[in-house]
DNA sequence: GCCGGTCGTCGAAGCGCTTCGACACTCTTT
DNA sequence: AAAGAGTGTCGAAGCGCTTCGACGACCGGC
C-alpha cells in the first residue's frame, strides 16, 4: 500500500519556505526566484506530493472536473459517441481538467446536482435534441456549458458541430459531378426524425437544398438498421425510382446493410449505383467497396467543445455557433 | 443565472439549529429527533441547498466519485464497451457516487494521478489485459479497486466477468445438443489473441475442452472483421473442413459478415449450418436470422463491478474473483 | 543618502464541511 | 434518592489548499 499522504506544507517545510510559496510555484501567480522554485520542485519529487484535490477545489472555486453528459439511447450511433467522449477526454487533460461522466437517465436533476455541489466547473452536452428538456436548465446555470450538437433554439447557448446542412448538400454535389441525375438519401431511422433530432434533418434539408439548386431528382427517406428493413426500403426505391443512379446513405448502422441489398439486387457499386456516407471514416473505410464519405469529424468535434468551454471559463466571449466543415473522401463507391 | 451558492451554515441559521446538526442530519450518523429533522430538511429545500463536493471530499476524506477507466483501443467491440459504462454509471449513482472517466491513453499516470489526489475513492478498470500494466500499479494504491475481465495473475485483485470458459463451452454443448459433430469457433481478430486479452482466450480454451469432452471434432480459428476477410476465413474453414455444420462467433463486428459469407456461398442458416453467437443480445436479435446467443450481461458486471467496489470501501471482504455464469438464449439459428 | 518601486517571500485568514468531545437532559436501575 | 446510561444538540478544531495584504531587500533616480 502506499504511504500516507503527502501534504503542501510537508512539501514547504522540506523545502524550506512558506506553504504559500509552493503554492505559487504550483500555480505561477507570483514571480519565484529560480532558485526557490528549483528547490521547491526538487522537494516536491522527492516527497512525491499531489495536491488534493478537494482541498484544492474548495480554496479556488475551481474543482478542474468538467461534466460530459452522454445520451445513451435507442438509435444512437455508439462508436461514434464513443470518439466524441474520448476526444473530450483527451482534450480535457490538455487542459488540465478531468471528465465527469453523466448519463442521461439521471435527466436534469443530474446536471443540476453536479453543477450546485460545484463537482464540476464546465459542462458538455452531447446528443441534442431540437426540443431538448436540459436546454432552460443550462440557461439557468452559472456553469458555462457547450453543446455537441443543435437544438431548435441555440440564442444564448454555445453550440458546435459538423455543418450537416453543407454536408448534405456535399454529397448530392458530389453526385452530380459524377453525372448522376437521380438520387436519394436514405437517413436516420424515422424514429429520429420523429424525435426531431437536429443532425438528420439538417442532413436532409442540406440535401434538399442541393438537389433543388442543381436541378437534379431527389428523394430523401428514413432507414432502419437491420437487414431485412434496409432490404425492402433499397427495393422499393430502386423499384419507384428506376432511373436511380445515387444513393447517399447517412446512417452508420444500415451501411453494409445497404451494400448487401444492392448486390443482392443485382446492383453493381458504383458501376450501376454511387454511394456515398456520411459515417465514421473506419466504416466507410471497411465497407466493401470501400465508400466515397463525409468525415465524422468526432476527434475535431469534442475538441472543439472543449476548447470552447475552457475559454467560456477564462471568461473569454466565444461564438455562439461553430460548424466544422465537411469533408468528402472519395473512395471506390462513386 | 443562479443566485449564490448555499452553505450549511446559512441552513443551520434558518432552522435555527448548529451547523453539525445539519450535518447529521444529512449523514445519519447521529441520532436526530424528528422534529428538528423536519425543520432542517424544510430549511434545506428552501433554500436549494446542495452540500459542496470539494469541503464535503476535503472534510471527510471521501470523493464520492469513482474512477471508470476505460481503453478505447483497437479491437475494442466499442457497443458492448458503452454498455458496461453506462451501467457502471448507472450502478454507481445508486451507491450515491459520481463517475470520472479515464481513457487508457494517459496510461498508468492518470490512475496514479487521481488516486493520489483523491479525486476519486475507488477505481473500475475495463477489458484488462492478461499481462496489464496497470496490475502492478493497483496493488500499490491505497484506493480500492475492481477488474472487469482477469489478468494473467489476478492474486491479490478483484476481478468480475462473464464466465467466457463456460460461455465457450456451453456453445460447444448446445451444438453437440443439435447434434453437431464438426464444429468450429471463429474468435476476435489475431491481434486481441496476441495482445492476450483474457476473454478471447478464456472462451476459446472452453470450447476446446468441450470439444474434447464430448468427442466433437472442432477449431478455433482468429476472425478479422471486414466482410472480405470474413468471407476469406468462412470459405476457407468450408472448404477444409466439408463435415462441418455448427460454428460459434464471437466476434460482435465479425457476426454480420459471417451470416452474409454463409449466405453467399450457399449455406442455409441453420438447415446446413448452425450458427451459436456470443455478442449483445441485441446483435443477436437483429441479425437475420436471429441468433442463438450467449448473452454479454454487460449490465450485470458493471452493477456487479460497482456493488464489489463499495464493499470495498466499506471494507468489506469480497471473493476475489466473480464470474457471472453465461446465459443461453435459443432464437432460430440452430 | 533618501524615496518610491519592484521583487520575492511569508503569515494568516478563510473556503464549507465533518467529526470529536462535551454537556444538558431524560430515563432506568438500584 | 443517587448513580449510571442513553439521547439530542452544540461548539470548535481541523481537512489541505489558495490568496490577500504585509514586509524586508534591493534597485535606480535625483
Amino acid at each position: 500500500m502506499s504511504r500516507r499522504t503527502v501534504t503542501i506544507s510537508e512539501v514547504a517545510k522540506h523545502a524550506g519556505v512558506a506553504v504559500s510559496t509552493v503554492s505559487y510555484v504550483l500555480s505561477g501567480k507570483r514571480t519565484i526566484s529560480a532558485d526557490t522554485r528549483r528547490r521547491v520542485l526538487d522537494s516536491i519529487s522527492a516527497l512525491g506530493y499531489h495536491p488534493n484535490a478537494g482541498a484544492r477545489a474548495l480554496a479556488s472555486k475551481r474543482s478542474n472536473v468538467i461534466a460530459l453528459v452522454l445520451p445513451l439511447r435507442a438509435g444512437m450511433h455508439v462508436p461514434v459517441l464513443m470518439r466524441f467522449a474520448s476526444a473530450v477526454v483527451t482534450a480535457a487533460r490538455r487542459f488540465d481538467h478531468d471528465v465527469l461522466l453523466l448519463t442521461a437517465d439521471e435527466g436534469t436533476a443530474g446536471i443540476r446536482r453536479v453543477a450546485a455541489s460545484a463537482l464540476v466547473d464546465a459542462l458538455v452536452l452531447m446528443d441534442v435534441e431540437l426540443d431538448d428538456r436540459r436546454v432552460p436548465l443550462l440557461r439557468e446555470l452559472a456553469e458555462p456549458s457547450v453543446l455537441i450538437g443543435f437544438p431548435a433554439r441555440p440564442a444564448g447557448l454555445t453550440c458546435v458541430d459538423l455543418d450537416f446542412h453543407a454536408a448534405g448538400a456535399r454529397c448530392a454535389e458530389h453526385l452530380a459531378e459524377r453525372g448522376h441525375q437521380e438520387i436519394a438519401l436514405l437517413g436516420a431511422p424515422s424514429v429520429v426524425y420523429d424525435r426531431g433530432t437536429g443532425f438528420a434533418t439538417r442532413t436532409r434539408d442540406g440535401f434538399a437544398a442541393a438537389v433543388a439548386d442543381l436541378g437534379l431528382k431527389g428523394v430523401a427517406l428514413p432507414c432502419e438498421e437491420t437487414f431485412d428493413e434496409v432490404y425492402e426500403t433499397v427495393r422499393d426505391l430502386l423499384l419507384d425510382h428506376p432511373g436511380l443512379s445515387g444513393v447517399v446513405v447517412h446512417n452508420e448502422a444500415a451501411v453494409s446493410h445497404v451494400l448487401a441489398a444492392l448486390r443482392q439486387l443485382g446492383r453493381r457499386v458504383p458501376q450501376d449505383v454511387a454511394v456515398v456516407a456520411i459515417c465514421p471514416e473506419d466504416v466507410a473505410e471497411r465497407a466493401s467497396p470501400p465508400l466515397t464519405s463525409v468525415l465524422i469529424p468526432a476527434e475535431e468535434v469534442g475538441r472543439e467543445a472543449v476548447r470552447l468551454v475552457m475559454d467560456k471559463l477564462e471568461g473569454r466571449v466565444v461564438p455562439d455557433s461553430t460548424l466544422l466543415p465537411p469533408l468528402l473522401a472519395v473512395r471506390s463507391s462513386t
